[in-house]
DNA sequence: TGCTTGACATAAT
DNA sequence: CATTATGCCAAGC
């Protein structure tokens, strides 16, 4: 933790925290826990604001459709999608990973 | 101080 | 199924 306690997105950073593994998150989820239904977009944001060495596991997090965001730099789209395959999760040929089996479920958006 | 951009989501075409 | 248009908020210039 380190810049990634910026302000406004530390409910989002946290969140993201929280995430177990083997479990992955959408970015609408994500707001949704963190307090702003529909800001989806703003969680893309603050991840993109995380600096490289942070303890978010930022790669947790993927699009509604299961697919990885396209972000700026392709190369770290790979390394995403390489991390959610060393914890055990598969993606099917159209880049998709199973977002019925690999969904997070929290119990509470608190504690 | 105000406009533009950006790791998205959802509905409509 | 792919593309387009709109909403949302914060950061950058």
């Amino acid at each position: 933790m380190r810049a990634e306690s910026h302000r406004g997105w530390e409910p989002i950073y946290r969140v993201v925290c929280r995430i177990p593994r083997r479990r992955v998150a959408t970015y609408g989820q994500i707001a949704r826990l963190a307090g702003l239904p529909g800001h989806a977009r703003q969680v893309g944001y603050a991840l993109h604001a995380l600096p490289d060495g942070t303890s978010v596991p930022w790669h947790r997090v993927v699009k509604a459709d299961g697919r990885i965001s396209p972000r700026s730099a392709t190369d770290w789209s790979f390394e995403q999608r390489r991390r959610l395959e060393a914890e055990g999760i598969a993606f099917d040929d159209t880049d998709r990973l199973d977002l019925a089996r690999c969904r997070w479920r929290p119990r509470s958006t608190s504690t």
